[in-house]
DNA sequence: TTTAGCACTCAATGATTTAGAGTGCTAAAC
DNA sequence: GTTTAGCACTCTAAATCATTGAGTGCTAAA
């Protein structure tokens, strides 16, 4: 289906491309050989134009108006005419500075996030460390005083879930031992997502005689496999949008707006995809409607995974309008992620 | 300053706020006259707004325009006209069945600003428990494997803060007792506001011979102080303002929701104000220019505070145009502040 | 004090015009 | 065969102008 273009075509298609993500304005054959010479005159671009729209690259709004790239332009141009290209020093420094000082795991992501969508300038999201994902490490329960206790969840990569409950008096230091000890050897090195319900009834039916004893610790792993089914998405730059002249009408602002407030979409959005071709664990871009949520199909979204050890845990994203610059946007992704995994590797 | 109206002109100014309310229409003599019958004629009326316009409590947006409250004019109806209603039971029972499920707090209260604001149509915010404002309970240091340990906090709000750490070898069990024990001592009943840094010295003077070895337990501490600085905020339907008329500039909407990215400006404005004013616990009505905050000067916000015991944690708050639905706001955000208090009472 | 009547104002709406950027096509030039 | 100059044509965006109608303020009579 995609043709291979000749070597004027591909320069055209390029310079058609960074042009209108500049100017927004539809480019029309004399900007072109104003601005950028290559040696023909603009008749001669008027053809290759009009063969580059009938091939599916190019639209006109209008009879009488320029042309601008297409979805499949767009593909094309990311696929085959994107030079791979780096950040600039000071904005490497940015990342570094912003991210260097930072402990908490939630507190660099959120950093993170901001950071990005103030590079890019468009909108970032980024999928927060799945709980679920990771692996099961050990369970304790600690007495607080003679009938509370606060059950502590500890998993492979440091992350710690707890849960205040009440211990009953009827139940022995030396029984409440023995059952946390059971429960650690059955669950240790199963990921959370493991822990399914059927094996939490198991777990019930072997403590069958301590079970109303220990309810509410076990509250604590139900939590854990529903309330926390998502993990968070933390968003930045959420009305930068609002900059870019394609979304100056208010219907079009509030139906992009209102997929931040559902963050199961986001989720989706983050989560759904990348599934098998994301060959590399590299960058990945879904231009407008391959993207199948409605809200984004004037949009283009830059993708790439984070991870600690070897396990990916989360997914970084930058959000704009299809009229984008791959260019930066690309190298700003892949350099937060680089940053992120080493950071967060400790 | 503020005269009394006569009977006529309250019921007036309470048509005209209440028509405009609904309409955002600027309201003319002759539309009154025809919707409300008062018995008199609209000429009679627009001697009346003419009136009301010198006192101030109305405005035209140009001559021959009808007329719209000012901000004293919302004052006015908010202070003397306003008739305290109450919630339909269908939305009563929505808040009741919302609500009622949750455990985590976290949890409930970003429930409670999503009901809040489908009900109210406006945007809501809801000021997280403040940690820092709960009593210090116990701290508790949980080995876990040779040379790792968990520190845990907990306050007596059932909040927990945790933080692993790497613990020296050379540290026996027994003094890691000692010094645990030390700090509940010094710590107990302080809220984590009063844990100061000064404070921290002083411990860390008093553990002189031990410091280096607790420098990470003590990083616990002072992230408490630092991180946690502000509380959450809870946000919902931040987008509802675009379905508002006055909100159909493109650079109103940007200034308004860029609010939203900054928790600190969004903190003050919940915080900041309730200051003394707030006698009865009851809601508070901020109204335009009285409040500092430039991005809200053309808006009115509702908040009232929400408790666990007596002790106020948080504050409930409803945003939206000044031209905005008291009533209704008032009894929702009541409504939603009872509800509230009564599920996190446990 | 109230009201009818009337002249006046002004934003909003819609029609008309104009200007300019850009196209497609043709015929000549390379 | 490709490229180019020239030209007629198209269509939007911006500017101008006229019209409409809701609403006001004022005056004089009830």
């Amino acid at each position: 289906m995609t043709q291979q273009l000749n070597g004027r075509k591909k320069k055209l298609l390029e310079l058609i491309v960074n042009e209108y993500v500049s100017t927004a304005e539809p480019v029309g054959s004399r900007t072109i050989s104003r601005r950028y010479p290559m040696g023909v005159s603009s008749a001669t671009l008027r053809n290759e134009m009009a063969d580059l729209e009938e091939l599916g690259y190019l639209e006109q709004p209008h009879t009488s108006a320029g042309r601008r790239p297409t979805q499949k332009g767009y593909r094309y141009y990311v696929d085959k005419l994107l030079k791979t290209s780096s950040i600039t020093e000071e904005e490497e420094k940015v990342i570094q500075n912003s991210l260097a000082k930072m402990n908490e795991v939630e507190h660099i992501i959120s950093v993170a996030s901001r950071v990005l969508s103030q590079i890019t300038s468009y909108t970032s999201l980024i999928l927060g460390p799945q709980f679920k994902k990771s692996a099961f490490n050990q369970l304790r329960i600690l007495p607080l005083d003679d009938n509370k206790g606060l059950v502590v969840m500890i998993t492979n990569m440091g992350f710690v879930k707890n849960k205040v409950i009440e211990l009953p008096r009827s139940l022995s230091g030396a029984e409440l031992q023995q059952v946390v000890q059971y429960l650690n050897k059955k669950m240790y090195g199963l990921t959370i997502d493991q822990v399914t319900e059927s094996l939490i009834k198991e777990l019930k039916r072997d403590l069958f005689n301590r079970i109303e004893l220990l309810e509410q610790a076990f509250l604590l792993l139900e939590e854990s496999l529903n309330e926390e089914e998502r993990a968070r998405v933390f968003l930045g730059g959420t009305t930068n949008i609002l900059n870019q002249p394609e979304f100056k009408d208010v219907n079009k602002i509030k139906q992009f707006l209102s997929l931040f407030e559902q963050e199961d979409l986001l989720f989706n959005l983050l989560e759904g995809e990348g599934d098998v071709c994301e060959s590399s664990g590299d960058v990945v871009v879904k231009i407008g409607r391959e993207n199948p949520l409605e809200e984004v199909h004037e949009c283009a979204l830059v993708t790439a995974s984070y991870m600690i050890g070897n396990r990916t845990i989360g997914k970084v994203g930058v959000l704009g309008p299809t009229r984008m610059d791959y260019d930066r946007v690309l190298a700003v992704v892949r350099a937060i992620t680089i940053h992120l995994n080493r950071v967060l590797e400790r």
